[in-house]
Order: C-alpha cells, then sequence, then structure tokens
DNA sequence: AAGATTACCTGAAGGC
DNA sequence: TGCCTTCAGGTAATCT
C-alpha cells in the first residue's frame, strides 16, 4: 500500500522519465479515476508539457504548462490502496489499467485494481484550496508545529499518526514501525506523554520514512523496475504484519489488536501499555 | 466536536 | 471449475 516512501519513489521516478514531455495521448478505459471528468482532464491537459512534479504526504502534484490560456494546471494523483503508475516497455495493460497516458510516444499506464485511487485535475485558480484540508508533510514538518497540532490529543497515538489532517504521509505501516521504535504504545494518548516522548515518536517517523525511501518503499511496483518486484523495506519491518511473531528486539511475542478500525501491532514488552 | 463507524472496491486466504 | 466469509487499508461521508 503506498505511504508517503512508496509515493516519493514513484514520483521520482514518473519525473525522472517524463519532465519536459508532452501529453500527447489520453487513452481512458475506465473513466472514474478522473475528477471531475475525463473531458474535463482531457481538455485541460493533452498538449500541454509536464514541466514539475511535486509530492505532499501521499498526493502527487503533476503540473502542466504550454498552451492552453498560459495558466499551469494540475493533476493531483492520490493512489489509496493499489494505484500504480507503470511504464515497462513490454508491458501488456491488464484489466486493471484505467488509463494510459502517451507522452511523446512514452506509454505510462495507470493501473488500480480497487479502483479506490483517484487523478484529480486541479485549475489554476483553486491551486491553493485543492491541499488545504491535508496537515503539513511529515517528512518536512517543523517540531514546534507538530508538538501544537498533536499535545492536547486525546485519541490513541495510533490514529493521531494516521490523521492526514495533522501532518501528511504515515499509512498502517510506518505509523506501528514509527511508535515501536520510539517505545511508544499505539494506545498511549498524546496528551498524557511528556514533551520528550512526543518528540520521540515524531524523530523516529522521520527517520523510518527516510529509511524507506532509501529502501525503495516497502510494496509498491516501481514502474521502472521492469519485474515489477516490490520495494525491499518489507524485510526490515519491526512490527507490522507480525502479530505473535518474537520481537526482534527482545524476543516477546508482537501484539496484536485493532485500533480506529486499523490493525495495529506493538511489543509488549519494548512498548509497554500506558497507565 | 472529536472520535468512531461505514462506504467504496477487488482479490487472497481460509473454513467447511 | 466450490461457496461463503473475512480481511486488507486510505479517505470521505456519516454517525454519536
Amino acid at each position: 500500500m503506498p505511504e508517503l516512501p512508496e509515493v516519493e519513489s514513484v514520483g521520482r521516478a514518473l519525473a525522472a522519465d517524463l519532465t519536459g514531455r508532452r501529453l500527447t495521448g489520453l487513452r481512458v478505459r475506465w473513466g472514474g479515476v478522473f475528477e471531475p471528468s475525463p473531458g474535463a482532464v482531457r481538455a485541460a491537459l493533452l498538449g500541454r508539457t509536464l514541466t514539475g512534479l511535486h509530492r505532499h504526504g501521499k498526493y502527487l502534484i503533476l503540473r502542466f504548462e504550454g498552451e492552453g490560456n498560459g495558466d499551469a494546471a494540475f493533476l493531483m494523483v492520490h493512489l489509496r490502496m493499489t494505484g500504480q503508475f507503470l511504464a515497462q516497455e513490454d508491458y501488456r495493460p491488464d484489466s486493471h489499467v484505467h488509463v494510459t497516458f502517451d507522452f511523446d510516444g512514452r506509454a505510462v499506464h495507470y493501473r488500480d485494481v480497487r479502483k479506490f485511487g483517484r487523478l484529480s485535475l486541479v485549475e489554476h485558480g483553486t491551486h491553493p484550496q485543492a491541499l488545504a484540508h491535508v496537515g503539513p508533510d511529515m517528512l518536512t514538518v517543523r517540531t514546534a508545529d507538530w508538538l501544537g497540532r498533536v499535545r492536547r490529543r486525546g485519541a490513541p497515538f495510533k490514529s493521531v499518526l494516521l490523521d492526514q489532517g495533522v501532518a501528511a504521509g504515515l499509512g498502517n505501516i510506518y505509523a506501528d514501525e514509527s511508535l515501536f521504535l520510539a517505545r511508544v504504545h499505539p494506545l498511549a494518548r498524546p496528551r498524557d506523554l511528556d514533551e520528550t516522548e512526543l518528540r520521540e515518536v515524531l524523530r523516529r517517523a522521520k527517520q523510518v520514512l527516510r529509511l524507506a525511501i532509501n529502501h525503495g518503499g516497502t510494496t509498491f511496483l516501481d514502474f521502472r523496475n521492469f519485474h515489477g518486484q516490490p520495494g525491499n523495506f518489507r524485510r526490515k519491518l519491526r512490527v507490522y504484519g507480525r502479530g505473535g511473531e518474537p520481537c526482534r528486539d527482545c524476543g516477546a511475542a508482537i501484539e496484536r489488536m485493532v485500533i480506529g478500525g486499523r490493525s495495529s501491532c506493538w511489543c509488549p514488552r519494548c512498548q509497554p501499555a500506558p497507565r
């Protein structure tokens, strides 16, 4: 599932391959991925050049310029659960490929088995509001800003980390990993922790995100990897998906429970239960 | 009004 | 050519 590190990796690959190229074709098999509509996206972007790509949390924002009315237009991408961009030369689209972009003859396929992902047109004027509901990026948020956002929260820390309005980018995997590294129980409430503990959670979150980026992410299919193999961070995971298995640090059995509707794993010895 | 629950989707896995 | 249920998780909408 793409979280911040996987989205970062996809974005880097897209930027490296497509920046400066012109969108010459748009083949749509299932128009439901586009907001507000395939026609609007086609009218706004076809014939224009991809001039920049930016990531914020789990969003990718593609900037298109040239021709048109002179103003830049943006395509805001969220891969949700199973969205992928694939560009292997010999790739044969299957029934889950909903859109194929042609960039000067180079085909880039958008594939999404569960159809949760969205490719949203953002017109020039509405650009500032497009991400208004999303908090600062988890990788670059300033400590004082983040502390102010979490300090009074009474929900389980696990849920606060997943709240993209607080800070954007952590998903279920890296939220569990961050709490393990910080030695904080997922049910601990931010308002009950002291500032040192809160700072440690943020420090560890940034650390694990950077580490995962350097390993190519955990589960996404990198479109530059013609084998379609996943990133290799999976083997580094300390608690996520390891319920019942021994903690790599202390050997205790990793526990699992549902918190805020999300499967959550932690080590009962390394992350003692809150009082 | 923050916190909890459900809807959106499909495929894998497991029980029987 | 087995059928059915459960699970997986990001976010928006809908609840309490």
